[in-house]
DNA sequence: CGAAAAATTCTTGCATACAAGAATTCAGAC
DNA sequence: GTCTGAATTCTTGTATGCAAGAATTTTTCG
Protein backbone atom coordinates (compact mmCIF):
# COMPACT_ATOMS: atom_id res chain seq x y z
CA UNK A 1 0.00 0.00 0.00
CA UNK A 2 2.71 2.80 0.63
CA UNK A 3 4.29 1.69 -2.54
CA UNK A 4 6.11 4.67 -4.93
CA UNK A 5 4.50 7.46 -6.15
CA UNK A 6 2.39 6.41 -9.11
CA UNK A 7 -0.43 5.35 -6.43
CA UNK A 8 -0.71 8.40 -4.52
CA UNK A 9 -0.30 10.50 -7.37
CA UNK A 10 -0.08 13.85 -5.00
CA UNK A 11 -3.41 14.82 -3.42
CA UNK A 12 -2.78 12.00 -1.03
CA UNK A 13 0.93 13.38 -0.40
CA UNK A 14 -0.88 16.69 0.18
CA UNK A 15 -3.43 14.62 2.32
CA UNK A 16 -1.31 13.89 5.08
CA UNK A 17 0.10 17.89 6.17
CA UNK A 18 -2.84 19.63 6.90
CA UNK A 19 -4.14 18.28 10.21
CA UNK A 20 -7.20 18.92 10.14
CA UNK A 21 -6.86 19.88 14.03
CA UNK A 22 -9.97 17.62 15.31
CA UNK A 23 -11.58 21.13 17.63
CA UNK A 24 -12.43 23.07 14.18
CA UNK A 25 -15.57 23.59 13.27
CA UNK A 26 -16.03 23.96 9.66
CA UNK A 27 -17.56 27.03 9.08
CA UNK A 28 -15.07 29.48 11.60
CA UNK A 29 -11.97 30.51 9.64
CA UNK A 30 -13.35 33.19 8.05
CA UNK A 31 -14.49 35.04 10.79
CA UNK A 32 -11.68 33.92 13.05
CA UNK A 33 -9.42 35.27 10.04
CA UNK A 34 -11.04 38.57 9.97
CA UNK A 35 -11.13 38.99 13.41
CA UNK A 36 -7.85 38.38 14.27
CA UNK A 37 -6.52 40.66 10.52
CA UNK A 38 -8.77 43.42 12.09
CA UNK A 39 -7.40 42.97 15.46
CA UNK A 40 -3.72 43.65 14.17
CA UNK A 41 -4.82 46.73 11.88
CA UNK A 42 -6.77 48.76 14.73
CA UNK A 43 -4.30 48.02 17.26
CA UNK A 44 -1.14 49.10 15.17
CA UNK A 45 0.47 46.03 14.65
CA UNK A 46 0.36 46.26 10.91
CA UNK A 47 1.33 49.60 10.63
CA UNK A 48 -1.15 52.14 7.89
CA UNK A 49 0.51 51.67 4.86
CA UNK A 50 1.84 48.67 5.60
CA UNK A 51 1.78 45.96 2.53
CA UNK A 52 -0.16 42.77 3.24
CA UNK A 53 1.50 39.93 1.40
CA UNK A 54 -1.33 37.39 0.84
CA UNK A 55 0.90 34.47 0.87
CA UNK A 56 3.02 35.69 4.24
CA UNK A 57 -0.43 36.30 5.63
CA UNK A 58 -1.23 32.44 5.10
CA UNK A 59 1.64 31.28 6.87
CA UNK A 60 1.60 33.91 9.72
CA UNK A 61 -2.31 32.74 10.30
CA UNK A 62 -2.33 29.06 9.62
CA UNK A 63 -5.10 28.78 6.89
CA UNK A 64 -4.83 29.33 3.42
CA UNK A 65 -5.58 32.03 0.75
CA UNK A 66 -8.83 31.35 0.43
CA UNK A 67 -10.23 32.87 3.65
CA UNK A 68 -6.91 35.28 3.87
CA UNK A 69 -8.66 37.07 0.80
CA UNK A 70 -11.81 37.08 1.81
CA UNK A 71 -10.49 38.68 5.09
CA UNK A 72 -9.07 41.45 2.92
CA UNK A 73 -12.22 42.16 1.42
CA UNK A 74 -13.93 42.70 4.29
CA UNK A 75 -11.47 45.13 5.88
CA UNK A 76 -11.14 46.65 2.59
CA UNK A 77 -15.00 47.33 3.10
CA UNK A 78 -14.72 48.19 6.75
CA UNK A 79 -12.06 50.44 5.23
CA UNK A 80 -9.30 49.83 7.20
CA UNK A 81 -7.49 48.42 4.13
CA UNK A 82 -6.77 49.99 0.58
CA UNK A 83 -6.92 47.51 -2.58
CA UNK A 84 -4.94 48.66 -5.62
CA UNK A 85 -5.74 46.36 -8.39
CA UNK A 86 -3.53 43.83 -9.38
CA UNK A 87 -1.15 45.25 -6.53
CA UNK A 88 -1.01 44.19 -2.78
CA UNK A 89 -3.67 45.85 -0.29
CA UNK A 90 -2.37 48.58 2.50
CA UNK A 91 -3.36 49.44 4.98
CA UNK A 92 -5.32 52.84 4.90
CA UNK A 93 -3.14 55.51 6.20
CA UNK A 94 -5.13 57.08 8.71
CA UNK A 95 -5.50 60.65 7.83
CA UNK A 96 -5.80 63.37 10.65
CA UNK A 97 -8.85 64.91 8.10
CA UNK A 98 -10.09 61.98 8.00
CA UNK A 99 -10.72 61.65 11.79
CA UNK A 100 -12.07 65.31 11.81
CA UNK A 101 -14.72 63.95 9.28
CA UNK A 102 -15.23 61.10 11.68
CA UNK A 103 -15.86 64.13 14.66
CA UNK A 104 -19.23 65.12 13.02
CA UNK A 105 -20.23 61.93 12.06
CA UNK A 106 -19.91 59.72 15.11
CA UNK A 107 -20.68 62.63 17.76
CA UNK A 108 -24.25 63.44 15.49
CA UNK A 109 -25.06 59.47 15.55
CA UNK A 110 -24.30 59.15 19.25
CA UNK A 111 -26.28 62.27 19.39
CA UNK A 112 -29.11 60.51 18.06
CA UNK A 113 -28.32 56.91 19.90
CA UNK A 114 -29.04 59.08 22.82
CA UNK A 115 -31.95 61.04 21.87
CA UNK A 116 -33.36 57.52 21.60
CA UNK A 117 -32.33 55.45 24.43
CA UNK A 118 -33.21 58.35 26.95
CA UNK A 119 -36.34 57.73 25.74
CA UNK A 120 -36.52 54.33 26.43
CA UNK A 121 -34.43 54.34 29.15
CA UNK A 122 -35.44 51.99 31.91
CA UNK A 123 -33.99 51.54 35.61
CA UNK A 124 -32.67 48.33 34.79
CA UNK A 125 -30.91 49.82 31.41
CA UNK A 126 -29.60 52.48 33.22
CA UNK A 127 -28.14 50.55 35.91
CA UNK A 128 -26.64 48.17 33.30
CA UNK A 129 -24.51 51.51 31.81
CA UNK A 130 -24.16 52.82 35.38
CA UNK A 131 -21.56 49.65 36.31
CA UNK A 132 -20.01 49.82 33.07
CA UNK A 133 -19.34 53.40 34.52
CA UNK A 134 -17.61 52.02 37.38
CA UNK A 135 -16.24 49.85 35.90
CA UNK A 136 -14.03 52.19 34.08
CA UNK A 137 -13.46 54.69 37.09
CA UNK A 138 -12.04 51.06 38.43
CA UNK A 139 -9.78 50.84 35.53
CA UNK A 140 -8.78 54.18 35.60
CA UNK A 141 -7.55 54.20 39.07
CA UNK A 142 -5.63 51.16 38.68
CA UNK A 143 -4.27 53.19 35.48
CA UNK A 144 -5.03 49.85 33.33
CA UNK A 145 -5.45 51.39 29.97
CA UNK A 146 -6.75 48.24 27.85
CA UNK A 147 -9.91 47.34 30.23
CA UNK A 148 -10.14 51.42 30.30
CA UNK A 149 -10.35 51.33 26.41
CA UNK A 150 -12.72 47.99 26.95
CA UNK A 151 -15.05 49.62 29.52
CA UNK A 152 -15.19 53.06 28.18
CA UNK A 153 -16.40 51.57 24.47
CA UNK A 154 -18.84 49.25 26.26
CA UNK A 155 -20.52 52.26 28.04
CA UNK A 156 -21.03 53.91 24.31
CA UNK A 157 -22.12 50.55 22.88
CA UNK A 158 -24.30 50.01 25.44
CA UNK A 159 -26.00 53.24 25.15
CA UNK A 160 -26.58 52.83 21.16
CA UNK A 161 -27.90 49.46 21.75
CA UNK A 162 -30.73 51.01 24.65
CA UNK A 163 -31.65 53.32 21.44
CA UNK A 164 -33.44 50.17 20.18
CA UNK A 165 -32.41 50.83 16.08
CA UNK A 166 -30.36 48.13 14.30
CA UNK A 167 -29.37 50.08 11.41
CA UNK A 168 -27.69 52.65 14.23
CA UNK A 169 -25.87 50.03 15.91
CA UNK A 170 -24.85 48.95 12.88
CA UNK A 171 -23.52 51.97 11.77
CA UNK A 172 -21.84 52.63 14.70
CA UNK A 173 -20.11 49.78 15.24
CA UNK A 174 -18.62 50.38 11.13
CA UNK A 175 -17.37 53.82 12.66
CA UNK A 176 -16.27 52.67 16.11
CA UNK A 177 -13.64 50.60 13.78
CA UNK A 178 -12.07 53.85 13.07
CA UNK A 179 -12.50 55.35 16.11
CA UNK A 180 -10.19 52.61 17.80
CA UNK A 181 -7.59 52.75 15.95
CA UNK A 182 -7.28 56.39 16.25
CA UNK A 183 -6.97 55.53 20.18
CA UNK A 184 -4.64 52.90 19.96
CA UNK A 185 -2.43 55.24 17.06
CA UNK A 186 -2.40 58.05 20.21
CA UNK A 187 -2.57 56.33 23.27
CA UNK A 188 -1.20 59.80 25.26
CA UNK A 189 -4.72 60.85 26.02
CA UNK A 190 -5.28 59.78 29.43
CA UNK A 191 -4.90 63.47 30.48
CA UNK A 192 -8.97 63.52 29.30
CA UNK A 193 -9.82 60.77 31.11
CA UNK A 194 -10.77 62.76 34.40
CA UNK A 195 -12.76 64.57 32.01
CA UNK A 196 -14.13 62.14 30.01
CA UNK A 197 -15.51 60.33 33.78
CA UNK A 198 -17.54 63.54 34.74
CA UNK A 199 -19.06 63.57 31.13
CA UNK A 200 -20.03 59.89 32.05
CA UNK A 201 -21.75 60.87 34.77
CA UNK A 202 -23.43 63.32 33.42
CA UNK A 203 -24.77 61.13 30.63
CA UNK A 204 -26.00 58.78 33.07
CA UNK A 205 -28.14 61.96 34.89
CA UNK A 206 -29.85 62.89 31.43
CA UNK A 207 -30.62 59.39 30.91
CA UNK A 208 -32.30 58.01 34.45
CA UNK A 209 -34.19 61.59 33.80
CA UNK A 210 -35.56 60.19 30.75
CA UNK A 211 -34.80 63.69 28.92
CA UNK A 212 -33.68 63.10 25.62
CA UNK A 213 -32.34 65.86 24.32
CA UNK A 214 -29.95 66.64 27.30
CA UNK A 215 -28.52 63.24 26.92
CA UNK A 216 -27.92 63.82 22.74
CA UNK A 217 -27.00 67.19 23.25
CA UNK A 218 -24.13 65.84 25.89
CA UNK A 219 -23.61 62.58 24.35
CA UNK A 220 -22.85 64.87 21.03
CA UNK A 221 -20.62 67.37 23.33
CA UNK A 222 -18.98 64.39 24.95
CA UNK A 223 -18.19 62.23 21.60
CA UNK A 224 -16.81 65.31 19.96
CA UNK A 225 -14.26 66.38 23.43
CA UNK A 226 -12.70 62.81 22.75
CA UNK A 227 -12.25 62.97 18.90
CA UNK A 228 -11.17 66.41 19.18
CA UNK A 229 -8.76 65.77 21.98
CA UNK A 230 -7.61 62.87 20.12
CA UNK A 231 -6.55 65.03 16.84
CA UNK A 232 -4.78 67.31 18.65
CA UNK A 233 -2.80 64.49 19.96
CA UNK A 234 -2.47 63.43 16.69
CA UNK A 235 -1.21 66.67 15.00
CA UNK A 236 0.99 66.92 17.88
CA UNK A 237 2.83 63.79 17.52
CA UNK A 238 3.16 64.59 13.77
CA UNK A 239 4.42 67.85 14.79
CA UNK A 240 6.87 65.91 16.72
CA UNK A 241 8.26 63.44 14.47
CA UNK A 242 8.37 65.95 11.66
CA UNK A 243 10.75 68.10 14.05
CA UNK A 244 12.76 65.26 14.71
CA UNK B 1 -1.85 16.22 -32.43
CA UNK B 2 -5.13 15.32 -31.94
CA UNK B 3 -4.64 12.08 -30.13
CA UNK B 4 -6.68 10.84 -27.45
CA UNK B 5 -6.53 11.68 -23.63
CA UNK B 6 -3.19 10.61 -22.34
CA UNK B 7 -1.43 13.69 -23.86
CA UNK B 8 -3.36 15.94 -22.84
CA UNK B 9 -4.42 14.91 -19.33
CA UNK B 10 -6.93 16.80 -18.59
CA UNK B 11 -5.92 20.54 -18.03
CA UNK B 12 -5.34 21.35 -21.75
CA UNK B 13 -9.33 20.26 -22.16
CA UNK B 14 -10.50 22.41 -19.70
CA UNK B 15 -8.43 24.45 -21.17
CA UNK B 16 -9.90 24.89 -24.55
CA UNK B 17 -13.41 25.82 -23.06
CA UNK B 18 -12.95 29.49 -21.19
CA UNK B 19 -12.64 31.18 -23.88
CA UNK B 20 -11.42 34.10 -21.60
CA UNK B 21 -12.67 36.77 -24.08
CA UNK B 22 -10.51 39.52 -25.07
CA UNK B 23 -12.29 42.48 -23.65
CA UNK B 24 -11.78 41.49 -20.01
CA UNK B 25 -9.30 43.06 -17.63
CA UNK B 26 -8.11 41.06 -14.82
CA UNK B 27 -9.30 42.61 -11.65
CA UNK B 28 -12.53 43.34 -13.35
CA UNK B 29 -15.16 39.89 -12.11
CA UNK B 30 -15.51 40.67 -9.00
CA UNK B 31 -16.85 44.29 -8.93
CA UNK B 32 -19.06 43.89 -12.11
CA UNK B 33 -20.29 40.85 -10.18
CA UNK B 34 -21.18 42.58 -7.29
CA UNK B 35 -22.66 45.24 -8.94
CA UNK B 36 -24.87 42.64 -11.10
CA UNK B 37 -25.57 40.38 -8.11
CA UNK B 38 -26.68 43.99 -6.03
CA UNK B 39 -28.94 45.21 -8.50
CA UNK B 40 -31.11 41.84 -8.97
CA UNK B 41 -31.68 42.27 -5.14
CA UNK B 42 -32.19 45.81 -4.78
CA UNK B 43 -34.65 45.99 -7.69
CA UNK B 44 -36.40 42.69 -6.24
CA UNK B 45 -35.47 40.51 -9.08
CA UNK B 46 -34.65 38.37 -6.66
CA UNK B 47 -37.20 38.40 -3.69
CA UNK B 48 -37.12 38.94 -0.12
CA UNK B 49 -36.19 34.92 1.52
CA UNK B 50 -34.66 34.33 -2.15
CA UNK B 51 -32.26 31.58 -1.67
CA UNK B 52 -29.22 31.79 -3.50
CA UNK B 53 -27.66 28.87 -5.17
CA UNK B 54 -23.56 29.39 -5.78
CA UNK B 55 -23.49 26.90 -8.61
CA UNK B 56 -26.71 28.67 -10.56
CA UNK B 57 -25.11 32.03 -9.73
CA UNK B 58 -22.21 30.72 -11.17
CA UNK B 59 -23.95 29.41 -14.43
CA UNK B 60 -26.04 32.59 -14.77
CA UNK B 61 -23.72 35.55 -14.25
CA UNK B 62 -20.48 33.41 -16.53
CA UNK B 63 -18.00 33.58 -13.57
CA UNK B 64 -16.51 31.00 -11.69
CA UNK B 65 -17.45 30.28 -7.72
CA UNK B 66 -14.90 32.40 -6.82
CA UNK B 67 -16.11 35.72 -7.53
CA UNK B 68 -19.44 34.83 -6.58
CA UNK B 69 -18.52 33.79 -3.29
CA UNK B 70 -16.78 37.63 -2.60
CA UNK B 71 -19.57 39.06 -3.99
CA UNK B 72 -21.74 37.41 -1.02
CA UNK B 73 -19.77 38.17 1.39
CA UNK B 74 -19.94 41.71 0.04
CA UNK B 75 -23.81 42.06 0.03
CA UNK B 76 -24.06 40.13 3.31
CA UNK B 77 -21.57 42.92 4.79
CA UNK B 78 -23.91 45.20 3.33
CA UNK B 79 -27.07 43.72 4.92
CA UNK B 80 -28.65 42.86 1.98
CA UNK B 81 -27.93 39.12 2.20
CA UNK B 82 -28.15 36.66 6.09
CA UNK B 83 -25.45 34.34 6.01
CA UNK B 84 -26.10 30.73 7.49
CA UNK B 85 -23.16 28.64 7.92
CA UNK B 86 -23.54 25.76 6.02
CA UNK B 87 -26.22 26.60 4.03
CA UNK B 88 -27.11 29.08 1.19
CA UNK B 89 -27.36 32.75 1.47
CA UNK B 90 -30.73 34.35 1.55
CA UNK B 91 -31.56 37.29 0.75
CA UNK B 92 -32.45 39.60 3.54
CA UNK B 93 -35.97 40.29 4.53
CA UNK B 94 -37.18 44.10 4.35
CA UNK B 95 -38.79 44.21 7.49
CA UNK B 96 -41.38 47.27 7.92
CA UNK B 97 -39.76 47.62 11.44
CA UNK B 98 -36.01 48.01 10.06
CA UNK B 99 -37.12 50.53 7.69
CA UNK B 100 -38.55 52.51 10.61
CA UNK B 101 -35.42 52.30 11.98
CA UNK B 102 -33.85 53.73 8.68
CA UNK B 103 -35.77 56.73 9.10
CA UNK B 104 -34.27 58.39 11.95
CA UNK B 105 -30.44 57.31 10.97
CA UNK B 106 -30.94 58.31 7.54
CA UNK B 107 -32.78 61.76 8.08
CA UNK B 108 -30.12 62.98 10.96
CA UNK B 109 -27.08 61.54 8.55
CA UNK B 110 -28.75 63.63 5.49
CA UNK B 111 -29.87 66.48 8.21
CA UNK B 112 -26.00 66.83 9.04
CA UNK B 113 -24.95 66.63 5.33
CA UNK B 114 -27.10 69.30 4.56
CA UNK B 115 -25.92 71.38 7.56
CA UNK B 116 -22.10 70.81 6.48
CA UNK B 117 -22.97 71.68 2.86
CA UNK B 118 -24.97 74.79 3.58
CA UNK B 119 -21.55 75.87 5.00
CA UNK B 120 -19.88 75.14 2.06
CA UNK B 121 -22.25 76.07 -0.97
CA UNK B 122 -20.90 78.03 -3.72
CA UNK B 123 -22.60 79.59 -6.45
CA UNK B 124 -21.47 76.82 -8.99
CA UNK B 125 -22.25 73.76 -6.48
CA UNK B 126 -25.96 74.88 -5.79
CA UNK B 127 -26.29 75.44 -9.51
CA UNK B 128 -25.48 71.92 -10.11
CA UNK B 129 -27.74 70.89 -7.11
CA UNK B 130 -30.37 73.07 -9.29
CA UNK B 131 -29.93 70.99 -12.19
CA UNK B 132 -30.60 67.77 -10.97
CA UNK B 133 -33.57 69.13 -9.46
CA UNK B 134 -34.72 70.17 -12.89
CA UNK B 135 -33.68 67.29 -14.22
CA UNK B 136 -35.85 65.26 -11.60
CA UNK B 137 -38.84 67.55 -12.69
CA UNK B 138 -38.29 66.92 -16.30
CA UNK B 139 -38.75 63.13 -15.41
CA UNK B 140 -41.83 64.14 -13.10
CA UNK B 141 -43.80 65.95 -15.61
CA UNK B 142 -42.51 62.92 -18.29
CA UNK B 143 -43.81 60.37 -16.03
CA UNK B 144 -40.64 58.24 -16.38
CA UNK B 145 -40.02 56.57 -13.00
CA UNK B 146 -36.61 54.99 -13.12
CA UNK B 147 -35.51 58.59 -14.17
CA UNK B 148 -36.94 60.22 -10.88
CA UNK B 149 -35.39 58.08 -9.19
CA UNK B 150 -32.29 57.81 -10.42
CA UNK B 151 -32.28 61.78 -10.62
CA UNK B 152 -34.29 62.19 -7.08
CA UNK B 153 -30.49 60.04 -5.45
CA UNK B 154 -28.39 62.45 -7.78
CA UNK B 155 -30.00 65.11 -6.03
CA UNK B 156 -29.40 64.06 -2.46
CA UNK B 157 -25.70 62.41 -3.31
CA UNK B 158 -24.39 65.64 -4.35
CA UNK B 159 -25.80 67.43 -1.56
CA UNK B 160 -23.60 64.95 0.66
CA UNK B 161 -20.98 64.86 -1.61
CA UNK B 162 -20.91 68.80 -0.92
CA UNK B 163 -20.62 68.32 2.89
CA UNK B 164 -17.24 67.75 1.93
CA UNK B 165 -17.30 64.39 4.56
CA UNK B 166 -15.54 61.40 2.88
CA UNK B 167 -16.97 59.35 6.61
CA UNK B 168 -20.31 60.82 5.46
CA UNK B 169 -21.05 59.94 2.00
CA UNK B 170 -19.42 56.38 2.94
CA UNK B 171 -22.41 55.52 5.62
CA UNK B 172 -24.62 57.82 3.03
CA UNK B 173 -24.20 55.09 0.36
CA UNK B 174 -24.43 52.30 2.98
CA UNK B 175 -27.93 53.48 4.01
CA UNK B 176 -28.79 54.26 0.36
CA UNK B 177 -28.92 50.76 -0.71
CA UNK B 178 -31.62 50.15 1.95
CA UNK B 179 -33.71 52.72 0.94
CA UNK B 180 -33.32 52.32 -2.84
CA UNK B 181 -34.85 48.42 -2.19
CA UNK B 182 -37.54 50.01 -0.17
CA UNK B 183 -38.11 51.84 -2.93
CA UNK B 184 -38.25 49.62 -5.60
CA UNK B 185 -40.40 47.53 -2.75
CA UNK B 186 -43.16 49.87 -3.08
CA UNK B 187 -43.08 51.93 -6.47
CA UNK B 188 -46.63 53.28 -5.85
CA UNK B 189 -45.50 56.54 -4.08
CA UNK B 190 -45.73 58.69 -6.53
CA UNK B 191 -48.29 60.56 -4.84
CA UNK B 192 -45.66 62.33 -2.81
CA UNK B 193 -44.15 63.50 -6.21
CA UNK B 194 -45.42 67.18 -6.24
CA UNK B 195 -44.33 67.84 -2.78
CA UNK B 196 -40.86 66.10 -2.82
CA UNK B 197 -40.48 68.53 -5.75
CA UNK B 198 -41.48 71.69 -3.15
CA UNK B 199 -39.26 70.47 -0.31
CA UNK B 200 -36.26 69.95 -3.19
CA UNK B 201 -37.21 73.81 -4.05
CA UNK B 202 -37.17 74.80 -0.27
CA UNK B 203 -33.93 72.93 0.19
CA UNK B 204 -32.29 74.49 -2.35
CA UNK B 205 -33.18 77.66 -1.46
CA UNK B 206 -31.46 76.96 1.93
CA UNK B 207 -28.40 75.94 0.79
CA UNK B 208 -28.49 79.24 -1.72
CA UNK B 209 -28.79 81.07 1.70
CA UNK B 210 -25.88 79.40 3.00
CA UNK B 211 -28.57 78.99 6.08
CA UNK B 212 -27.28 75.68 7.73
CA UNK B 213 -29.41 75.27 10.32
CA UNK B 214 -32.64 75.70 7.86
CA UNK B 215 -31.00 73.60 5.33
CA UNK B 216 -30.69 70.68 8.14
CA UNK B 217 -33.79 71.15 9.71
CA UNK B 218 -35.50 71.37 5.97
CA UNK B 219 -33.45 68.06 5.03
CA UNK B 220 -34.26 65.96 7.57
CA UNK B 221 -37.95 66.70 7.71
CA UNK B 222 -37.81 66.14 3.74
CA UNK B 223 -36.32 62.54 4.12
CA UNK B 224 -38.52 61.75 7.32
CA UNK B 225 -41.47 62.81 5.13
CA UNK B 226 -40.60 60.56 2.29
CA UNK B 227 -39.41 57.85 4.15
CA UNK B 228 -42.45 57.32 6.27
CA UNK B 229 -45.01 57.58 2.80
CA UNK B 230 -42.80 54.75 2.01
CA UNK B 231 -43.46 52.76 5.23
CA UNK B 232 -47.26 53.91 5.08
CA UNK B 233 -47.57 52.48 1.36
CA UNK B 234 -45.55 48.86 2.54
CA UNK B 235 -47.84 48.59 5.23
CA UNK B 236 -50.74 48.78 3.27
CA UNK B 237 -49.47 46.24 0.63
CA UNK B 238 -48.78 43.98 3.38
CA UNK B 239 -52.59 44.46 4.77
CA UNK B 240 -54.03 43.56 1.82
CA UNK B 241 -52.02 40.63 0.76
CA UNK B 242 -53.07 40.25 4.39
CA UNK B 243 -56.55 40.21 3.48
CA UNK B 244 -55.97 38.69 0.20
C1' DC C 1 -49.44 2.12 3.58
C1' DG C 2 -46.69 4.94 6.79
C1' DA C 3 -42.66 6.06 9.31
C1' DA C 4 -37.90 5.83 10.45
C1' DA C 5 -33.36 5.17 9.02
C1' DA C 6 -29.80 4.59 5.75
C1' DA C 7 -27.70 5.96 1.63
C1' DT C 8 -27.20 9.09 -2.03
C1' DT C 9 -26.90 13.67 -3.81
C1' DC C 10 -26.24 18.38 -3.32
C1' DT C 11 -24.12 22.56 -1.36
C1' DT C 12 -21.13 25.01 0.99
C1' DG C 13 -16.21 25.89 3.13
C1' DC C 14 -11.58 25.51 2.43
C1' DA C 15 -7.41 24.39 -0.29
C1' DT C 16 -4.94 24.48 -4.30
C1' DA C 17 -3.77 25.01 -9.43
C1' DC C 18 -3.08 28.06 -13.16
C1' DA C 19 -2.71 32.50 -15.70
C1' DA C 20 -2.00 37.51 -16.22
C1' DG C 21 0.17 41.48 -14.58
C1' DA C 22 3.79 43.75 -11.49
C1' DA C 23 8.25 43.85 -9.45
C1' DT C 24 12.86 42.68 -9.47
C1' DT C 25 17.11 41.15 -11.10
C1' DC C 26 20.59 40.67 -14.23
C1' DA C 27 22.95 41.55 -18.63
C1' DG C 28 24.63 44.48 -21.94
C1' DA C 29 25.61 48.83 -24.09
C1' DC C 30 27.25 53.37 -23.59
C1' DG D 1 29.71 53.05 -13.31
C1' DT D 2 25.09 53.75 -14.81
C1' DC D 3 21.16 53.38 -17.45
C1' DT D 4 18.09 50.51 -20.23
C1' DG D 5 15.67 46.54 -21.27
C1' DA D 6 14.90 41.73 -21.30
C1' DA D 7 14.14 37.76 -18.51
C1' DT D 8 12.93 35.84 -14.26
C1' DT D 9 10.38 35.76 -10.08
C1' DC D 10 6.66 37.11 -7.33
C1' DT D 11 1.84 38.38 -6.47
C1' DT D 12 -2.61 38.79 -7.26
C1' DG D 13 -7.13 37.28 -9.81
C1' DT D 14 -9.73 33.42 -11.18
C1' DA D 15 -10.95 28.56 -11.67
C1' DT D 16 -11.22 24.13 -9.89
C1' DG D 17 -10.64 20.09 -6.54
C1' DC D 18 -11.88 17.90 -2.32
C1' DA D 19 -14.15 17.12 2.16
C1' DA D 20 -17.72 17.98 5.71
C1' DG D 21 -22.36 19.01 6.61
C1' DA D 22 -27.36 19.46 4.88
C1' DA D 23 -31.10 17.92 2.07
C1' DT D 24 -33.34 14.42 -0.30
C1' DT D 25 -34.46 10.07 -1.76
C1' DT D 26 -34.80 5.31 -1.17
C1' DT D 27 -35.27 1.39 1.45
C1' DT D 28 -36.74 -1.36 5.13
C1' DC D 29 -39.53 -2.55 8.96
C1' DG D 30 -43.82 -2.10 11.55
Amino acid sequence: MDSPADTTPLAALLAQLPQPQPGRRKGALHGSTVAQLRNLIVTGALAPGAKLNERELCLQLGVSRTPVREAIKTLTQDGLLRALPNKSSVVAELDVGEIEALIDVVSTIEGLAGELAAARATDEAVAEIGMLHYRMMLHHTRDELPGYFEANKAFHRRIVELSGNPVLLWIWELLALRVDRARYSSNLWPKRWKMAIQEHEQILAALTAGDAALASQRLREHVRNGLSGLVAALKDKAAKSDSA
